[in-house]
DNA sequence: TACAAGCAATAGT
DNA sequence: ACTATTGCTTGTA
């Protein structure tokens, strides 16, 4: 199913594209810098993923500084592999699930 | 075009 | 832990 990415998407793909390797934002960051109330939304548009791994979207998580879901899903194999990809990256994460270092959070301009 | 249902969340109770 | 709310996408008519 071939579907042309709306202006929505662009947007948050353009914002999580300024997130540097070794960093992470939070949905509603990414939210607040699309311009949108509704952290949901970017969810909803990351979990699409048209561009791939071009688009960092495993350096997105929750405001809770929990590791959020990855590929569909808030726990099971595939968030491991997220957080396996982030800790490749520099990123730790407790066995909890929470952010190790939260100075690693990146902040839109 | 219009309406209903769902979502990788968040805040509040 | 549970419920309510949020904006956007997708499917169906």
């Amino acid at each position: 199913m071939t579907r042309s990415p709306t202006s929505f998407e662009l947007r948050v793909y353009e914002a999580i594209r300024q997130i540097p390797r070794g960093r992470v934002s939070t949905y509603a960051e990414v939210a607040r810098a699309v311009g949108v109330p509704a952290p949901r939304a970017v969810g909803q548009a990351l979990r699409r993923n048209p561009f791939a791994p071009q688009v960092p979207c495993h350096r997105v998580i929750a405001s809770t500084l929990t590791i959020g879901g990855f590929a569909g899903t808030t726990r099971g194999a595939e968030i491991e592999r997220k957080r396996a990809l982030l800790h490749r990256e520099g990123v730790e994460f407790t066995g909890d699930g929470h952010l190790v270092e939260p100075t690693r959070l990146y902040r839109f301009s």
